[in-house]
DNA sequence: AGATCGATATCGATTATCGATATTATAAAA
DNA sequence: TTTTATAATATCGATAATCGATATCGATCT
């Protein structure tokens, strides 16, 4: 584990704001779009944040019946969305930051 | 625990290369300049992050008295360096990302 | 019904983090 | 010289997060 390896980790878990801001998505679709970013990430971390984020507000959880499977799709409220600016004025922040060096 | 505060968390660690690359810093330095832009970090994290960076060839270590005080001096080295910007490009990437939406 | 498939959920083991405490080294005070 | 104080680093047990394998669930196909 270096620096950038354990900052991406962090990434991830902004990702998924950020994902559910551009379309709903459901777990494998995330986990799979994640993987072709080089974002890894197991099962047993994304179920329990995806059902942290949407107890916590931040994303809203749907079931929809898909060729004859459910799945749960999920999108961004508006909790999420306020949330995902923030993340992103502090990317900004982090960004000119680092930049200066 | 919410997205933003996880991102943050991944920054800290970035962060330890990024300060040590402007100038050499001790332990307890690196802390209260953390904590001064609101990244807390405890010493069971710090201290075993600050061995493995310079184990890992991140980071040099030089121990230095001052006005009587043995303090561990960390600065960075040319794999550090190197660490450095692949940290920045990928933030570049990742703020450009950001950006768009 | 039984098998299979796509998707979500759970569980035990491992690893990381926290935060309180211990240790070390020096200097100043009594 | 022995305490006492202080600044810094290191350690340790408890807690929390993560991993990855496995279980479960519901629908369809044969």
């Amino acid at each position: 584990m270096n620096p950038l390896s354990r900052f991406k980790k962090g990434a991830i878990i902004a990702h998924i704001i950020y994902y559910a801001r551009k379309e709903p998505f459901y777990g494998v679709w995330l986990k799979e779009e994640l993987a072709r970013h080089d974002y890894k990430i197991s099962d047993g971390t994304l179920y329990p944040w995806l059902a942290r984020l949407t107890n916590s507000g931040y994303l809203a959880m749907e079931e929809k019946n898909v060729e004859g499977k459910i799945r749960k799709y999920y999108s961004i409220t508006d909790a999420g969305e306020d949330h995902f600016h923030k993340i992103k004025r502090y990317l900004e922040e982090l960004y000119k930051e680092y930049m200066e060096q």
